[in-house]
DNA sequence: GCTATTGGTGGCACTCAGTGTCACGCAGTG
DNA sequence: CACTGCGTGACACTGAGTGCCACCAATAGC
């Protein structure tokens, strides 16, 4: 499940420093609120320079949505992976999936996404930047949808929908995701979400344009 | 349609500025980009001070998403206005033509709401503040659809989802905004799109959940 | 007519995010 | 031992955004 090349010794040394910086930035937005952190704060408890931080990461704000969004790749890999007949409901279902089944992959890890999460939906600024990090996942799911279909998405509205009605889906998971739910509980969160987009999803092929 | 209170020596003077400021932001930002252009050049162009310019509006960003994103309260009557017994994508689809509408209702202010449209969707920092403004937006739509099924919107996905649909129908249709397009050819992208996700808006109340 | 009050404005200093640059330390290499 | 490449820290700088105070109108009250 190694995606990046490990080059033993100086590719650990740098996943250690910004696994370090990472931890200790959680710890302090999780805690005192993004806004009243300052990066001096974060490098302070990290015991580094500001300037090492900018270096692993782009922005303050880049610490914490990375911490979610980093999966776009698998989903897209997961999409292109479900069988052609399956219903893009079902086909979509899954590929969303992928990252909630990497938050609940390690024991207490599955805390701190839900903690993370909170935080995200709770700070305007880091819900605009997670926002956006979705309409790069609604662009590439739209275009691996549309492929599927053998549908052109400059022309045909129903990819980037129907891409942008799953995130819709995931979106209203995360809302929805409370302190105490296990794998299971999220699980039929996913379902209820996606059975409520399912009818446009599985919508026969061209949407009839009986309009004009 | 005036909702603001206009007294009308001190509150015009007020809107007079705000104008001046807008539109030398929008003109320097629309030619030269979101990125190059600092708050020292719009405020030299508007000949104010940079202090004054923060009075106005919040942010570099918000001069120009506000632009938009003004007629949210608009958006919310209209749908209330709507009767009780039309289908909620009808609904919906008349309620977001409202800021559409009123883009249209100024010649020549029509074409600049359209470079004002592509800047946001080319400029990553404002594209995320749109979104912001539209989770909002959302929020409130979602209010109104419940009250109109008598849905409690802390337990059903729905209403929070059908607006979300809706949404996604009005980004759709911004994203395929094209030079040329009169009000006409506005309407039936909007008609394209909500036909796409029609079949879930209009789908049987409770969602059946077949699942568990 | 003179004076308080009120509201908008400009100027200034400040914090903080983010970037560019350079010097240092520390491998490995000839 | 010099040479080289890389990661880091330190410093200076730009630009966004805020707080504060002084100034300047217009109006209300004596």
């Amino acid at each position: 499940m190694r995606s990046r090349a490990d080059n033993s010794l100086a590719e650990r040394k740098r996943q250690l420093v910004a696994d370090e910086l990472r931890d200790a930035a959680l710890m302090l937005l999780a805690t005192k609120g993004f806004d009243v952190v300052t990066v001096d704060d974060i490098v302070a408890a990290a015991g580094m320079s500001r300037r090492t931080f900018f270096r692993y990461f782009a922005s303050k704000e880049d610490v914490v949505v990375r911490f979610l969004a980093d999966t776009s790749a698998d989903i897209i890999t997961e999409l292109a992976a479900r069988p052609p007949a399956e219903p893009p409901s079902v086909a979509l279902r899954h590929a969303l999936w992928v990252p909630l089944a990497a938050c609940n992959d390690q024991p207490e890890h599955s805390e701190r996404a839900r903690v993370v999460v909170r935080l995200i939906l709770d700070t305007p600024a880091l819900h605009a930047r997670w926002l956006e990090r979705q309409i790069q996942w609604r662009t590439e799911l739209a275009a691996e949808l549309a492929n599927r279909r053998g549908l052109d998405p400059h022309t045909d509205p129903y990819p980037r929908m129907a891409a942008g009605m799953a995130l819709l889906a995931l979106d209203t998971v995360l809302q929805r995701w409370q302190p105490g739910d296990d794998e299971q509980h999220l699980a039929e969160l996913m379902d209820q979400a996606f059975a409520v987009v399912a009818p446009a999803l599985d919508a026969p092929t061209a949407p009839s344009p009986r309009h004009r």
